[in-house]
DNA sequence: CACCAGGCAAGTA
DNA sequence: TACTTGCATGGT
C-alpha cells in the first residue's frame, strides 16, 4: 500500500477524529442523501429531507406514491429541485423493479452489478452510485468527490485532470480493500475541505497537510 | 453584487 | 472523444 495514503489517514485521523458518516438515519435516507447532495451545500439538503421526515414521507413507498411537483415542492431547498425529483423518481422505480425496494436484496447482490444498475439508472453518476453502495450498503468502493480531487491534486498526489476512474483506482489499489476505512477516510477529506481546501482557498496556510511531502520518506 | 456547494446528462462538433 | 451548458437554492 502507499504510505503516504495511510500517513495521511492517520494525519486526518488523529486531527479531526471520527466522522460518523454518512449522516442519517437509515440507509434509505443516505440513498436519497445522495442524490439530493449534488452539486449543493449538506445545509441545503438537510432542510430537503427534514421536510420529507416532517410530512413521514422518507419511505420508498411513501416517496413512490407522491406526485413529482409535490416531490419537487419538499426538496425546493436542495436545489435544482425540478431535475433532482426526476432523478428520486428514476431511482425509486429502480429499487422497486429490480430490488422489490428490499434492501436485503440489495445488499445480497455482487455490488459490482449492483454499480452497473445504478449507473444506468437517470441521474445517478459514479459519485452517487459509490455513494450508495458505499454509506447505504457497506460495500468497501471508495467515493471520489470534488474535495477528494481538489485536496490530493493540490498537494500534487494526483494529476489535476485525472478523472473519476484514475483517482478511484489511486485510493483503492493504495489502500487495503476495506469499507470502514474507505468510510472514515471520505468522510475526513469532506470535512477537511470544508474547512481548509474551498474552491477560493482561504485557510491553506493552517491545513493539517500542509507539510504533508516533509513528512513522507521518498516513496511513491 | 459575485461566487460557491459532497454532480449529472444532454447537446454540439 | 472532448467540450459546453442547464439545472437552482441558500450562504458568504
Amino acid at each position: 500500500m502507499k504510505r503516504i495514503l495511510a500517513l495521511i489517514y492517520r494525519k486526518l485521523y488523529a486531527y479531526f477524529g471520527p466522522q460518523y458518516w454518512w449522516p442519517a438515519e437509515t440507509p434509505f435516507e443516505v440513498m436519497i442523501g445522495a442524490i439530493l447532495t449534488q452539486n449543493t451545500s449538506w445545509s441545503n439538503v438537510e432542510r430537503a429531507i427534514n421536510n420529507l421526515k416532517k410530512e413521514r414521507l422518507l419511505s420508498a413507498k411513501k416517496l413512490n406514491r407522491l406526485r413529482p411537483r409535490r416531490l419537487a415542492a419538499l426538496i425546493k431547498s436542495a436545489g435544482y429541485y425540478n431535475i433532482k425529483s426526476r432523478r428520486l423518481k428514476s431511482f425509486l422505480e429502480f429499487i422497486f423493479k429490480e430490488y422489490d425496494a428490499s434492501l436485503e436484496k440489495m445488499r445480497e447482490a455482487p455490488y459490482t452489478k449492483l454499480r452497473q444498475q445504478l449507473l444506468a439508472v437517470n441521474g445517478i453518476g459514479q459519485e452517487t452510485a459509490d455513494s450508495i453502495l458505499l454509506y447505504a450498503l457497506g460495500k468497501p468502493v471508495f467515493v471520489v468527490d470534488a474535495y477528494t480531487k481538489r485536496i490530493f491534486s493540490r498537494h500534487k498526489l494526483i494529476d489535476e485532470d485525472a478523472d473519476y476512474a484514475q483517482v478511484q483506482e489511486f485510493f483503492m489499489t493504495g489502500l487495503p480493500r476495506n469499507a470502514r476505512l474507505f468510510n472514515e477516510y471520505h468522510a475526513l477529506l469532506v470535512r477537511l475541505g470544508k474547512e481548509f481546501c474551498l474552491k477560493n482557498n482561504p485557510k491553506c496556510a493552517l491545513c493539517p497537510l500542509r507539510d504533508i511531502k516533509k513528512d513522507r520518506g521518498g516513496e511513491e
